[in-house]
DNA sequence: GACGAGTTGTAGAACGTTCTCCATATAACG
DNA sequence: CGTTATATGGAGAACGTTCTACAACTCGTC
């Protein structure tokens, strides 16, 4: 028994660039100039070593890539996988990056700022290039300290004023104001918001912001000083309750303004169950526009904020970052309505518009 | 302007492995042992250094880390993030790695060959210790050469067969004999299965191995020798159209077996939409027990595989491999049926399970 | 009091890139 | 022909870990 016999695991001998470089007969140095396209390298030599990289199905390791200089991996962490308006946001940024050299990698926090933090600080370790953070709970000074280290921009994440990361959001303000007009131009006054109850809800979230917005265009239309604002557990038992709760509340209003698709299309299913016909009792409005929203069986009017736009706005702004922006970017997408069924009788199919 | 000012980047100067041995008076070798409690540290070196960690906050290097040994990081690979059914495998993943040391990064290849092969190349590049795929495209052959480079398991793909990887499925021909069951039991006769037409469909797809389970139980029934099987598009206008069509047919079945809930639930919809009661007209079951069939306003029967406990099953299989086990193993799950109302009109709420 | 066995710590070579200098070759110009 | 600029290629030091050898030290034990 020699010590050649303690097997190496599965040395499956990797393509380096050391291969590379023995089998075009150049130096190292060469080579990594070649992949990066840097400054100084003849077109006979780049010739003889892409050919070599296609003849030995070169890939750079991006371990390694990541230890000296880029890895081309940015990283995406999604607070929730179950929201229907996050696939849309990673579907905007691979849109984006398919072209390009970088890939992405994303990350799943569950909502827990624990988990939220420690997949940040991996991400850093993995010396991604970038990061898009997707409804981020932190809040925005531990975000800024991370910016030092990495480029960030946030999405659904309302603070105009960090200078050291980008934001990108749809208004969420002005969506929610977008929502209650249209419920006052369809004639109701008795009108509610039914939004998120967070354990630790900062004012930078979307919720807040489509409170804000419902205030203000509640305020505006002559609806009292401090509308009605009924806050909906997120955990299932008592989410449900909590919907019942509401739809045989004695004073419920005529119409309620969901902060989510989410507990919208929760609330309109539990409203058929008891009785409470829609639009008739009670009209029903939500944010995001979901696919499901779009179903005939479900027909919810909807704020349409394009998740797919955000996160393509997002990956672009973070690509210029990358590539040396230093100012901070704070960018608004306007959202716009999608009347259906669940608002009035006659908004059917139709999507009307509105800036 | 001496060479010194040429501003260096964001030089944070990073906490290594470096300045945890020299805060700690030891040398590097003796904290990376402690790191990856190896053996040959005493009880009071081990203190002295966990003590620098903590007084440092020092995070090691994933990227350094996989350059050399393990990354402690294991791939997801999905193939399309909008399918319902997928949220819950990556949470059955997250809480089987949440107490162990591992994380998951998780990349979506939109059911593109090409973008599947990049991604667990790029897997591979970024050394991680082990790769879920859930659902992949790519022929057997193919894995099994990756295998041969990184641990993998994958879920939704039916090849018991396969001794370079280990597989997690449900029993999808059962799932199917369930459901063809289930309407025979409510006395329909004139059953037929709607599909997806894939363009590349193999047989180990968890779709053919329905159809298979359906021909079976059909068969077995006494109900013809070639079932009927419609393949609907997967891509959104051609999809509706070929359901449209189906739904106005002159020879329309009773009952119809969906391959999945979100075909089924759109079919539903275009149902009510075209004037096709259900169950009453046509019986409808679906696959995935997704949470929009729960919906009262849904109520669509549909069999249940717990992508939840499939996640859960794939990463400690995967966690026993990268420790070490080399012969395969492949692991069935028993679905069972969730009965509703678009079985029949008493299904409703009692979700009745059969093995 | 020499020798093996066991224990604890360290030096230093990988790992596969990037990137800063530096060396050489060629061109341009007086 | 000498001098200077410019283009091209290469050497070799990082980057932050892991891990194999090996050194040093402590005990028994003969």
């Amino acid at each position: 028994m020699s010590i050649e016999d303690k097997q190496r695991p599965q040395r499956t001998d990797r393509v380096t660039i050391r291969t590379v470089a023995a089998h075009a007969g150049v130096s190292v140095a060469a080579v990594s100039k070649v992949m990066r396209n840097a400054y100084g390298v003849s077109d006979a030599l780049r010739a003889r070593v892409t050919d070599a990289i296609e003849a030995l199905a070169y890939r750079p390791s991006r371990a390694a890539r990541g230890l000296r200089g880029r890895s081309f991996t940015i990283g995406v962490l999604l607070i929730d996988i179950r929201n229907p308006f996050l696939p849309e946001v990673i579907a905007g940024v691979n849109g984006v990056l398919a072209p390009s050299h970088y890939q992405a990698m994303i990350g799943v926090s569950d909502a827990r700022v624990q988990l939220e933090t420690s997949l940040i600080e991996s991400m850093i370790d993995y010396k991604m290039d970038g990061l898009i953070l997707v409804a981020p709970r932190l809040p925005s000074e531990i975000l800024a300290k991370f910016a030092v280290q990495i480029p960030i921009v946030a999405v659904g994440y309302h603070d105009a004023s960090a200078t050291a990361f980008d934001t990108v959001n749809a208004d969420d303000q002005r969506g929610a104001e977008i929502a209650v007009e249209a419920l006052l131009a369809c004639g109701y006054r008795d009108i509610e918001m039914l939004s998120l109850g967070e354990r630790q809800g900062h004012a930078v979230s979307v919720v807040r912001q489509r409170e804000i917005g419902f205030r203000r265009a509640m305020q505006r239309g002559g609806l009292g000083s401090s509308p009605a604002i009924s806050k909906i557990p997120i955990a299932s038992p008592k989410r449900e309750e909590a919907m019942r709760k509401f739809l045989s509340r004695k004073d419920r209003p005529r119409a309620v303004f969901c902060w989510s698709d989410l507990d919208a299309i929760t609330l309109l299913s539990l409203a058929m169950e008891m009785g409470v016909r829609v639009p008739d009792d009670l009209a029903v409005i939500g944010y995001d526009n979901s696919p499901t929203a779009a179903l005939g069986l479900v027909n919810l009017a909807s704020i349409d904020q394009s998740g797919r736009e955000l996160g393509q706005v997002a990956t672009r702004a973070l690509i210029s970052r990358i590539e040396g922006r230093t100012a901070s970017e704070h960018i608004f997408q306007i959202p716009s309505l999608v009347s259906r069924n669940s608002l009035t009788r006659s908004g059917s199919g139709t999507d009307m518009k509105q800036g």
